[in-house]
DNA sequence: GCTCCTAAGTTCTTTTGTGGAACTCGCTAA
DNA sequence: TTAGCGAGTTCCACAAAAGAACTTAGGAGC
């Protein structure tokens, strides 16, 4: 999760996300290849002689925002000090400092825990009591 | 991640994280144990004579819910198998199967990681070489 | 030609965490 | 009297992480 934000905060080589993370080279390469093997970022050289790579968000790690985003903003909400958010996100459409709203698909309205009811998917119905408790 | 997930099924008791999450007894302990000293469970007696406990989220642990959300949908669009989705969240308001949709919260818009701009925040301009990259 | 520097790792050793199984404690039911 | 349940705790062997040094392929300064 914290290469995944720091990717999402534009860091890209190896000795950035190093310097940035309390985490061991050691760690920082493990981690880094397994989100490429996972498609969630992919390996880029920016430079040659010496060739010299960088990480960057597929699409299917840039779909991982609104988790990332969402987290965030739980952490400035609950972890922060008097000081407040670290950093903040403007919209760029509305040029305004927002906060990431869930909302439903079908209705727009925002949802929250108690709004959501769950039930096994289409395919699982057999399976549905590993799935959900009770 | 995944005791939170479970937490939002609706499971409560030791012996039933354990029985569906792949860990040991002993690694449930410690991380109930943290959840609940980071104020994100409660614990509270379901029953006297012996005292049996029950986990519960917090408001600040049912907050977690949009990160949960947009984690588990985007476990299903990107891990899921044929079979599709395992669970399906219905939104109780409008009936619906719905997906989380992240907005901004002061137009309402849908928001990608395209859409937004990171700035430090008010009281930490002097540090912002250490939050932003570049 | 020598030394230092950089980026992106890899290797080494020590410490910490995890998996798996068995054990405990307070109680209930057969 | 024995068995079972829920919620852990203890023990040991093995896996992962921390921390530091080393590697490789070049570039800059002197």
């Amino acid at each position: 999760m914290v290469v995944l934000r720091d990717c999402f905060l534009g860091v890209r080589r190896f000795d950035d996300f190093e310097k940035r993370l309390g985490i061991t080279r050691h760690v920082l390469a493990d981690r880094l290849k397994k989100l490429v093997e996972h498609g969630v970022l992919y390996k880029t050289p920016y430079q040659q002689k010496p060739v010299r790579q960088e990480y960057r968000l597929t699409e299917k790690g840039l779909e991982l925002h609104p988790v990332v985003l969402a987290l965030v903003h739980w952490g400035d909400k609950h972890m922060a000090d008097e000081r407040g958010a670290p950093i903040v996100h403007v919209h760029k459409q509305c040029g305004k400092i927002m906060q990431p709203l869930t909302t439903c698909s079908c209705c727009g309205e925002p949802v929250t825990a108690r709004d959501i009811r769950v039930e096994p998917g289409a395919q699982w119905q057999d399976r549905s009591a590993e799935l959900l408790p009770r």
